[in-house]
Parts: structure tokens; sequence; C-alpha cells
DNA sequence: GTAGAAAATCGACAGTTATCGAATTGTGGT
DNA sequence: ACCACAATTCGATAACTGTCGATTTTCTAC
């Protein structure tokens, strides 16, 4: 394992507002969100009470930490979880999101 | 899966230093230190170059995420990876770790 | 009890971060 | 062309963090 990219990950998921916005686009990212499936920061505007402008800074952290990958779509942001390095590393946090799917060592 | 909980875990690990403060104990905790399995501030000095005051504050902050517990023996700080916490949340932790035993879904 | 080692405490400082409001840019529809 | 909306950029600020040197405490061994 190398330290300085798992540190980076956990820097950018430190922040409880900031994870809050990955699970939100991790949970949009299955169930669907009004946009049809996809998230973008207006969606989130609604359910962090936090600020447009805070909302663009974190969704930067994520994207710059390759938890997340951003594609402009018109007007809209579409934000979208990076499944490998959800496979890499971050598999315990959508697994302890869910609740659901336990851990089992090998 | 508790945000603040969670944010508060990455938090205590996304110090490069810490996180590989956090490791050493892991593996002392395994392979054994000079003091006999067991791992005190003096012999992290030698392997972090950073100063006793530092690590002695990181190792606080560790303590206080419960991701180890402390022990005052003699002169000794006696540190030790919390075993239930890595039960809860830290087990991908430990699993990237050692590179070993990996993590197969339910 | 004195000396020395281990660790903690105490400021202090530099750097980083989260957050905001205001202003700006870009996009689509009318 | 214009308006409304989505998002970003731009300071600015308050708060937090990592780190250190110096000092102090706590313990052991003599």
């Amino acid at each position: 394992m190398d330290i300085k990219k798992t540190a980076k990950i956990f820097k950018a998921l430190f922040n409880s507002n900031r994870l809050e916005l990955y699970l939100k686009i991790a949970e949009a990212h299955e169930t669907g969100f009004e946009t049809g499936g996809e998230c973008c920061v207006a969606d989130i505007i609604g359910c962090l009470n936090i600020s447009a402008p805070t909302i663009s800074h974190h969704i930067k952290e994520l994207a710059n930490a390759d938890l997340i990958t951003t594609e402009k779509r018109g007007k809209f942001l579409i934000c979208r979880i990076n499944e490998e390095m959800v496979a890499e590393v971050g598999k315990i946090l959508v697994l302890n999101r869910l609740d659901k799917n336990p851990i089992h060592l090998a």
C-alpha cells in the first residue's frame, strides 16, 4: 500500500460535509436522482445545507482525489463515483454506507 | 453508518505521518518491537523523522479517535491497536496495509 | 535523593481549510 | 438579444493543524 495515496483518500473524506456529498453521489449512482440516475450540484444544494460555492469546492477536491469523475453536460455538472477507486480502496465505504454486504476475511 | 463517526476516523488518518504511525503500531502489534511485541514513543522516534512532542500529539489524536489504546507502564507509554475499531471500520486498513487477505464481497 | 531517560505540556508559528457573499461565466429557451 | 438558471471564480475571514524548541513532569536506577 502506498501511504501517500491512502492518506490522500482519507484527506478527501475526513470532512463530514464532503463525506456526505460523496455518499450522496454514490447513492444517486445506484438509486437515481430526479435528473435520472445522475447527480449534479443543484441536486446536492437541496440536501446539504452549505452554499453552492462550497459544494463546488468540495466536488473539485473529490475529483482531485480521483474519488469521483465529473462531466459537463449542458448547464449541469454530472458527478459520478469513480468505480476504479472504489474497487481499489473504497470498498469499505460503499459497504459500510449501505449497511449490507458484510466484509469477510479471506 | 454514522457519518460523523466515519469522518472522525478519516480525520485521524489523513495525515500521512499519523497514518504511518498507526501502521507502525499495527506492525508492532503483530511482529513485535525491541520492547517485546509492543510499541512506545521512543521506538517510533527512530522510524519517523518527526520530533517527540509531535509524536506525542499524534498518539493522542489516534487515541482520541479510539483507533489505539495507550497504557503507561513505567517510563514508557505502550500503544496498541484497538481491535474493536479495526473490526468495526478499520478492516480495510489492516488488509490493505499487509497486502494480503483480500476482501471478498458477500 | 540525585541523575538521567521517557514522555507530556506549553506557547508559538506557518500553513491549510471550510466557508461565505459577490461577481462572473456559460448554457438553453423564448 | 435577452433572461433565467447552473456553476465557477474570486477575495476574505475565521478556524484548525502540524510542527518545533523549551520546559516540566514522571519514572527508574544508583
